[in-house]
DNA sequence: TTCATATGTCATGAATTTATTACGCATAAA
DNA sequence: TTTATGCGTAATAAATTCATGACATATGAA
């Protein structure tokens, strides 16, 4: 999997972590890859909600989409999910924390 | 240190992580026990923000707060890191994931 | 051609989170 | 008693996040 290399890099985890359907998403996805429209309906959310939550797991690269063909022969995008395996401790926070972009506001 | 069992305390963990002024607060207290003013000054936020996320991050159990007399003989109240340590990967998500109360509306 | 199911985005609104300012109270030292 | 430093909170505003509904396009099957 890929490292954390930069206190933004762990910010963008957390971030993407802290929501309870995203959870939801990564549990499913442990499961089994799946395409969009499917995993909504599973999640039980509307597809438009599934694409930002989807936009921020992938954002701190935690998922990866890619297109597939269904059997049925439409076009459908799976998203599959990205090994990631850390020791979350205090020591690596304190460690990451100095290379953070500490500023929110728009840039 | 205690232990996450149930998705709801693990995403209280996770949200409490997501903002860096909570991650420079824990780099903070990972160096030493620190009062709130002397923190708040360390950090560069005012006091009133700073209890804001003192205030997540004792909720999450990562931190713990208590009394202490200071040289000069005044009150202070320092906050100590609450040591943990666990393994974040996508089955820990999933194990957990399913006991998450899922609603964020208000009650 | 029409229906069902895919993808993807835009505009808008609701809800939360984050941040600021202004108070009030207590105690030690000048 | 005034100044400096602690504590803590309430009210309000700013910013972000989360959620909905409406559209638009494409393809296979009936």
């Amino acid at each position: 999997m890929k490292q954390l290399n930069s206190g933004d890099e762990l910010l963008a985890v957390f971030e993407a972590l802290a929501h309870p359907l995203r959870l939801t998403i990564i549990e499913q996805l442990t499961r089994q890859q799946q395409y969009v429209s499917q995993l909504a309906r599973d999640v039980g959310i509307s597809r438009p909600l599934l694409y930002l939550h989807l936009k921020k797991l992938e954002e701190a690269n935690l998922i990866q989409g890619h297109s597939e063909i269904l059997e049925s022969g439409k076009a459908a995008k799976y998203y599959t999910l990205q090994p990631f395996d850390f020791d979350l401790n205090a020591q690596l926070i304190a460690q990451l924390a100095p290379s953070l972009t500490l500023k929110k506001k728009k840039e």
